[in-house]
DNA sequence: CAACAGTCATTCGTATACAAATAAGTTTGG
DNA sequence: CCAAACTTATTTGTATACGAATGACTGTTG
């Protein structure tokens, strides 16, 4: 195996778009009932997480674009899963918080989150995941 | 830390979405001159490995949907990087291959591939960058 | 050989992902 | 205090990504 030919399956490039296709479909499978995609439970979680939180500042945590928040905010908001308010103090922001129905919705996929994770981690044993955690945490 | 606690930042899915997006995000910088994105070169590395391939045949190579296949294929095929003919055993089928240009692009940017690879992997000490390669290819 | 199942490519619709440009509002530095 | 620099959100355009449906063709099987 020489250093300089390029094996497409093992770059890491190919590996990390193959890897977060197989955990995206598994979290389909998970969430099919819910309709709910993987970077839109994402922007819940987050929002449930902060309470209340702008819209920029959402897309920072939750690694989105500003064009991306906007449309992962329209669907969501458009479902009724989350409410927005005009922020008093700096009039450019909007400030996000679940609703009741987006809390109830939160309550029913709580369990379905982990069952993803651990269903992607599944051909790792206990020790090889926490070790694949903390490398991606790095390349991160 | 409970387990039975969501921590968006410890969810594998969320891990690999991000460290996704930091290797695309090396290989436009890398790949600025060329204007190819990481599909499009990793289509064109499997035509070059192929010699001649089909469209479907293709895309389960890359692990790209038809739907998407069809949208790289034209747009390689619109900028002159590769030809396709139809294949006279089976009717439907489309054979693609890599033009003069695309040959001539594929030998410039021979490099560019695996300087993406070294930075993406960078963090990482040799013995990681190995770990982390073999846990990636178990879970894909 | 005729019905059926499977494959190949296309099309439509929806959802990320991001560059680039813009408009409006806020903060900072001189 | 005022102009420059920055932040917030939006818009446009391009590129994956994929479900679902379709039409055309091929292979299989009774």
């Amino acid at each position: 195996m020489s250093n300089d030919t390029y094996c497409l399956e093992e770059q890491v490039g190919f590996l990390l778009r193959r890897a977060h296709q197989r955990a995206s479909a598994l979290f389909a499978v998970e969430f099919a009932d819910h309709g709910l995609t993987p970077t839109q439970f994402t922007a819940l979680v987050k929002i449930f997480d902060e309470g209340e939180v702008s819209q920029n500042k959402l897309g920072r945590l939750t690694a989105m674009d500003p064009a991306t928040m906007k449309g992962v905010i329209g669907r969501l908001a458009g479902r009724g899963l989350i409410a927005g308010r005009a922020d008093e103090i700096d009039r450019r922001r909007m400030q996000w918080r679940l609703t009741e129905t987006g809390q109830a919705l939160m309550h029913r996929v709580q369990s379905a989150g982990l069952t993803v994770t651990r269903e992607t981690l599944g051909p790792l044993s206990a020790g090889e995941q926490k070790i694949l955690l903390r490398l991606l945490q790095k390349i991160v």
